[in-house]
DNA sequence: GGTAGAGGGCTTGTCAGACAAGCTACTGGT
DNA sequence: ACCAGTAGCTTGTCTGACAAGCCCTCTACC
């Protein structure tokens, strides 16, 4: 395996999992295609049957493979490397980086002001709490591909706490506190019109609106994401099944 | 556990993956809650910890759980029951029904012709191979949620198919001739315009857009719809995670 | 010659018990 | 009050075995 030693913090079957993905996106194997067996999977990583059956679980419920009871694991139609895969959460700038572009973020401001209503309910706050408010512009290989407007909850970021030090993705930042985004309820919605985004943008755009709440390992909201994706400009896809 | 000899053709593992999921949404566990670990789980439906643990690798698939080493698995904030999972393959008809809303249906045209170029391509057809092509309006209450535009490979199709009966859902035609779509490699797009869609309809409304190419078990292409989802009038979530 | 049935050899599903490794909370020290 | 160590929980991985499902082939019968 490629990734053998290089991929600390990852789980054996993790890893196995990722190896997988590289040799389907690869092509190793054509779509309706057997993959090998379990017992010849498990030799070939020198893993045991268990770690790659939750390797293979991995792969269908990222609906790249369906499996089933004596006849062995099938490689599905699967989404293009293009594409962003909606099901796994990681920032859109390790997603744009993932498909070979240059990512960008363009802060437009980043404010400290008490909640909104809304932001409130979203991030489960008291009446009056504030949060870390940020607009921004993500671009791929220098184009403008979304606008994002995101708020964080001031509790989660320490005492000393300086706005002007943001940068880079909401990620990143989390993590640079001890918070770490998990999981993340996402609404999906349609939206035009020009009080959307600034700067250069089509006329009369269409935009797929993702309406995010990002929770920590304990379901503790630590952000909400509003992010405001620029019709054609980025494609995602989901493989739905069964 | 309650489906226990009621649910036949279905493994160990997903019948007791149904049965958390059912109590999961019955709430007996609050979000950010643990759920019991995997020794207690499997000493209380009487089967391995292995298989145990494929169920929960289910319900983490599904964006209910988290679970991680040495933690336990987590129950995650989820969607609410009035939303449409977008990892779950169902017909829209199902799916606005089990929301309590009453699904309907009006067929606007139904005809067999000639593929274009795109359906050609994406049902992997030969050139000059027929599809049945259907335009309908899908709505709940009575309400218009949404317009699809969708496509069958003729082959797919009886010799003696007659288009004046088709009727009901999509997944509800193919499986009466023995075709079942069980994945879908969906594309999300955002649209407005009025040249979408027909009747009643909110004046320079946008849609959220699902291009959805329908596979058999053996990722043969099926069907290929266009639903345009009127903005608003349904909701659409997703659970995402690490 | 053609067809239905039995069988073998592959596959995944489930079982059992064991040990490794990660996280939390408590305990005992400074 | 604070900090380090540890006990006791959790999931991750391993091993080897058997059950059960699917497909192909071979055979017996018509």
């Amino acid at each position: 395996m490629i990734a053998d030693a290089s991929s600390p913090g990852l789980t054996l079957s993790a890893r196995v999992a990722a190896d997988l993905r590289l040799r389907i996106d690869a092509g190793e194997w054509a779509p309706g295609e057997r993959l090998p067996g379990e017992h010849d999977l498990a030799a070939h990583y020198a893993v045991s049957r268990a770690t790659v059956r939750t390797a293979l679980q991995d792969l269908e419920s990222r609906g790249l493979t369906v499996t089933r009871h004596g006849l062995g694991t099938i490689l599905t139609a699967h989404t293009q490397a293009g594409q962003a895969d909606l099901r796994r959460l990681e920032s859109m700038t390790d997603t744009i980086a993932r498909h070979g572009r240059v990512p960008g973020m363009q802060y437009r401001s980043i404010v400290l002001r008490p909640a909104t209503p809304e932001e409130t309910a979203k991030l489960a706050l008291t009446e009056g709490e504030e949060v870390l408010a940020t607009e921004r512009a993500l671009t791929a290989d220098g184009a403008i591909v979304a606008f994002s407007y995101d708020a964080v909850p001031r509790a989660v970021l320490p005492p000393d706490f300086d706005p002007s030090e943001v940068a880079g993705s909401l990620f990143a930042l989390l993590e640079r506190y001890g918070e770490r985004a998990v999981v993340a309820v996402t609404e999906l919605h349609a939206a035009h019109g020009d009080h959307i985004g600034w700067g250069e943008r089509p006329p009369n755009v269409s935009y797929l609106l993702l309406v995010q709440v990002h929770a920590d390992p304990r379901g503790v909201p630590v952000a909400y994401a509003n992010t405001y994706f620029i019709e054609g400009r980025f494609p995602f896809a989901l493989v739905r099944h069964r």
